[in-house]
DNA sequence: CCAAAAGTGTTGAAACTACACCCATGG
DNA sequence: CCATGGGTGTAGTTTCAACACTTTTGG
């Protein structure tokens, strides 16, 4: 069945930058794409959108037939729209971005052709997506100094040391260690467990994880976390 | 001449939310709309965006022929996306928001059926127009206090008291008039001229110019501008 | 006992808040 | 001369940055 308007329309799709992080490096989730144009190239997950679905319905259906991943944290990015961003047609993207857990991200590798890249040495990208990932570094650092969304990227039960070692890789700065520990601690958003984290010939470290509900509390009152 | 799709696709439109400021209220510029649906109602100035245009360009080009402005501050804010947004059809908007000068503004109240209202009191809306304002009041806020962005809602020569009044207006609380003054002339983007600005029975106040070219080498040093 | 990461306090500098009076003008 | 908004400085408090050593473990 063939569709007819009266003026042309672009085609619209979303794409999703998904971040993940293995205790060292920040990384991308890429998928290898089959089809021309860029075929064989690595790009950003993602599809066109449905017409009964909304943007982040679109977004996350893609998310989970290309990648496998649900339940993950998305937001939206920006849309792009430069006239010539895909070679065949118009086709204007809604982008998001996307923060996933380790244990979520190791389910994403059994897909087919996805695979996760570190975002500095993200190998040549399909269409226009190596600024989409641009755009979405950017807000990544932009929003973890100024929320608290760094938890996203870690698992449910995290020391201190592993929540720095990700603000050191993003930010791409060095932290003071004890500066550090103040200011998090400070913000009385995270439960210390009762369970530590044994790993290697040292010192085994405190466990936390972190309190939804009361970062909700205190943002309704206005307060603003900044790294 | 018809257009043909092999599937269906939703239409795109852009939407602009136009902020004004009058030295009191914080404004926004509405269009009545002429034709079905929401006939009559007051809605965001807007149209559906062109197969050779960018988003920018249609965002600007609609801002031209409905209200005449031009070379205003604009940005892209969020694309919404919900699927009844619109009774008649699938649409999805790119909603941008733009900041424009005193002197502009009087010029985009000639435009045919545009006219500013104070947010406060923005009358009913159409389609999903209220949550987009709602959203473009949020960013404003968030980038006035981060960014530089408030002489683009002033004329080019300002008072600090004049600044003072829009931060007030914008963020919905009183400032201590000295602090103020000291954190914004600390930043050292403001220059002083050699005129002042006489009006009623009380002292000149000095006029300042807003120095873009200071600001943009600040900002590639790091700098983070907050009130 | 050695290597490796965890954990912990203090001090000086800088930034923030609160606050009250004099100044220049037009009417 | 009076009403109106313009303009200015300080002191106490809080926040920030810099900085080095001890602890616990596995091998």
């Amino acid at each position: 069945m063939l569709h007819t308007y009266k003026y042309p329309r672009p085609a619209l799709t979303v794409d999703c930058v998904v971040f993940g992080f293995d205790g060292g490096d920040l990384q991308v989730l890429l998928i290898r794409r089959a089809l021309e144009p860029f075929k064989n190239r690595w790009a950003l997950p993602g599809g066109f959108v449905h017409l009964d679905e909304t943007l982040d319905e679109a977004a996350r259906r893609e998310l989970e037939e290309e990648t496998g991943l649900r339940e993950v944290f998305l937001e939206q990015l920006h849309t792009f729209g430069a006239v010539d961003r895909d070679p065949r047609e118009r086709v204007v993207s809604v982008a998001y971005f996307a923060l996933v857990k380790p244990s979520a991200a190791t389910a994403a590798t059994d897909a087919a052709e996805a695979d996760w890249f570190p975002v500095a040495s993200a190998a040549p990208l399909a269409f226009d997506h190596a600024e989409i990932l641009a755009t979405a570094l950017e807000r990544l650092r932009d929003k973890l100094r100024r929320e608290p969304v760094g938890f996203e990227l870690l698992p449910p039960k995290f020391t201190l040391s592993q929540l720095q070692r990700l603000y050191e890789a993003v930010l791409g700065t060095a932290l003071d260690k004890r500066n550090f520990r103040k200011k998090v601690l400070g913000y009385d958003l995270l439960v210390a467990l009762k369970e530590t984290h044994r790993e290697g010939a040292h010192r085994p470290a405190q466990l936390f994880r972190f309190d939804p509900a009361k970062y909700r509390r205190l943002k309704k009152k206005g307060f603003l976390f900044e790294l």
